[in-house]
DNA sequence: GAAATAGTTGAACGATTGATCAATAATGGT
DNA sequence: ACCATTATTGATCAATCGTTCAACTATTTC
């Protein structure tokens, strides 16, 4: 064996997340990662490869947190819609609070980055599959149950809701009152009923 | 006076717009943009102050199109919701399309630049609220006239319009399956029944 | 405790960044 | 024809970018 490494792995990626995810991953230097992660770059390179490779660890990080979030919310609750309202309306309150929370760094992945690099877009394209079945299998025990009516498409319905997301993002980044995002998630709601 | 400009004001905007629109902000650098205008620096800097200002300017010239559409497409249409179907439908379609059509420079700046630069993030919102009132209006033009339900309310649906149109642009980077975009058309449409 | 192994350090790399500027070119006014 | 004014040009600026690396340090094995 040899030197053993001193930081905290998950440390760093929380840290560089937070970096990526308040500025972007253009607008994020290998400066100001060196500073949040109090790493030297040497050690950062030799951990993850390159700025990117950073980024995607720091993107897994992130999409880990997410999931577990979705899974707590619908696990929490006394049945599955009810699970995915109370996530939405905790999703509207976010989106019109305070700024660090308000969006969600695989939507900015999407748009700032995805595009151009297919790497990240297929790691991105994955984290939010794996959110969309967590929400397909709620409705479709949902349906099961009775919860749901049967002539919904939980499918279909899966992909609203994951929309529905991504609109109440960037929603959050117009720095909206909340009168608009609860007015926006009692909308979409509606369509469960 | 003096020498004249020599180059078209609205044809170096739809380039510069261009390149922003297919990179973001960061990624396009003064280099792409002397290439894609066929300006040299000195004549950017002239007209437009700065990459922020240059970026601006584009802005505004996306923005102009954006609306210009939207209420073609309004005006184009035998009644206001049908306006608004036809929109939709049609969003779809290019969120399912070709890549370079799929997203939108006024979403994808919220997410990148808006909530580190007030300027843009005020001026993006100020954009973004135009193409609102021109919903919210068509939408009250379709309650007065009978078209739309009276239970609804047209402010709170402009809202949740915005919203949609959001949620698809994100879609579209998804690089997503056309069947995913028009369900996803058809099923927020359903809230204006 | 010496050798082998591997993590850490901080200075440095060439490339690229946004921006500037003196020199030059082109126009209108007189 | 000449001047005043302004646009254009292309080289160049300091700063920052992502990345590399030789020197150094810490740990395990024998």
């Amino acid at each position: 064996m040899a030197r053993p490494i001193q930081f905290e792995r998950d440390d760093v990626l929380e840290k560089a997340m937070q970096a990526f995810w308040n500025q972007g991953y253009n607008a994020t230097s290998m400066a100001d990662l060196v500073d949040v992660t109090d790493l030297r770059p040497g050690s950062i390179y030799a951990a993850f490869d390159s700025k990117e490779g950073l980024f995607l660890a720091a993107l897994d990080h992130y999409a880990e947190q997410s999931l577990a979030r979705i899974e707590r919310a619908l696990a929490e609750a006394d049945s599955p819609l009810e699970g995915i309202r109370i996530f939405f309306r905790k999703l509207g309150r976010e989106a019109a609070g305070e700024r660090a929370n308000r969006s969600c760094l695989l939507v900015n992945t999407v748009l700032e980055m995805a595009r151009q690099n297919e790497t990240v877009q297929k790691r991105v394209n994955r984290h939010l599959g794996t959110i969309e079945a967590l929400f397909r299998h709620a409705l479709e025990t949902a349906q099961t149950s009775g919860e749901l009516s049967p002539d919904k498409d939980p499918k279909a319905l899966a992909v609203f809701l994951m929309t529905s997301i991504w609109g109440l993002r960037v929603l959050g980044g117009t720095n909206p009152a909340p009168a608009r995002t609860r007015s926006v998630v009692n909308q979409l709601l509606t369509l469960l009923e």
